[in-house]
DNA sequence: TTGTATTTTTGCGTTTAGTGCAATAATTAA
DNA sequence: TTAATTATTGCACTAAACGCAAAAATACAA
């Protein structure tokens, strides 16, 4: 029925899908050299298939569309990030727990060295610009939910950790235009730290001007 | 050289302006009417050529894509919401100044009575979503634009701007999820109330948690 | 090994979005 | 009226994406 065995509860590739993950890598690799070489408009699926030598009709059977090729890569960033906010102590508090799980989120991504280039496609490719910004969309949802499975409040907690997710992913995606237009003479670690910093900072501030103002009236 | 005659400094269509800006009207209107009716992917640039009248290529004369019809009608709703920020009186407060204008500009373009369909339509289509999330980027981008030109700080008040509009936007854009799923009780007007008090209570609990957790360490 | 079931890959045809270009029609200005 | 602009259209073309059925590769059982 499927050729997984499994061996002391490993998992053993069978012929099968190793070739379909070799292929699978295949097509991704060949489609983003050429995205980066020609640009995405500028490279056709035809292109790409020619490159990793399959047929046009089965890079629809790997990927659902051209699209998908760039951020599929990035697909287990959420993942990643909602494991990192579980992993972090029980007593920590929201703002540790996300500064936390966000750093050491983020440094996994970026190892890939790829991801800059990327990064740079998507942002002078207005399409994949639009389809980036939903990246950040689900990104939210799942931090939300993995705060809120931590601290199972109610309903008023909901809206609050909604509107945090939103300001951390915000904040996150600043930070990334920041990062890539900036000179990036200190390493990654360190950016986030300076970042978080800012962060917190202004949501003092803003708090106290919130809160001055409310009491003014 | 142009159609436009200025008469005491108002602007007079010619014919031409007219009957452009007459069939443009059309085509968005019998393409909103599909789209609400069939769905986006199921109507055809066809379909909507066909019920307002002009040939298919015309379409591309008006609207440079499909989705395009769907998001023109709030392309004035960034613009607005700049006038409004700039026509804030000049000693509020930011806070006074950001719920003060986007309470005038959301209440503005509510006034439409499809905005509720369109906002269902865009909702339930993936490619309308993506498509969305690209308006909050610019209304973003603009919102911090105009509140910089208001206070013109220096640098570093720049990334403060653009973190609090960023925090403004993400409230707009859960409120508005908020809007369209629960049952609309309340009028807008006191939806956007409550929604800012909100925000700001939270802002204010945040900054306490925050002050609280950096002066632990 | 051989036969059989399952899955993968491919080829082919089709729909639809979107573009370029050149011809035609409508409008304006002289 | 004529000449210049501008708007509209038709036609051909490219490319993305999907459905379907044939062919190839793989797994498995006897």
């Amino acid at each position: 029925m499927t050729d997984v065995q499994e061996i002391d509860g490993a998992v053993k590739e069978g012929r099968r899908e190793r070739k379909r993950r070799q292929t699978r890598e295949r097509i991704e690799a060949a489609a983003l050299a050429l995205f980066l070489e020609r640009g995405f408009d500028g490279t056709t699926i035809e292109d790409i298939t020619e490159a990793a030598d399959v047929s046009k009709r089965s890079f629809f059977d790997y990927f659902p569309s051209k699209e998908e090729v760039v951020f599929a890569w990035q697909d287990s960033f959420a993942d990643e990030l909602a494991d990192a906010v579980a992993a972090q102590p029980k007593d920590a508090s929201i703002v540790a727990v996300i500064e936390g799980a966000l750093t050491s989120a983020l440094l996994a991504a970026m190892a890939d060295p790829q991801s800059l280039a990327i990064g740079a496609l998507i942002h002078d490719t207005p399409v994949l610009s639009a389809r980036h910004q939903l990246k950040y969309a689900k990104l939210e949802t799942k931090l939300t939910d993995a705060l809120y499975a931590r601290s199972g409040g109610g309903e008023e907690e909901l809206l609050r950790l909604r509107l945090l997710s939103a300001i951390v992913v915000s904040t996150v995606r600043i930070g990334g235009e920041r990062w890539n237009e900036r000179p990036q003479d200190l390493p990654l670690q360190e950016f986030a730290q300076d970042l978080f910093r800012e962060l917190w900072a202004i949501l003092v501030d803003l708090g106290a001007l919130v809160e001055q103002r409310s009491s003014r009236r």
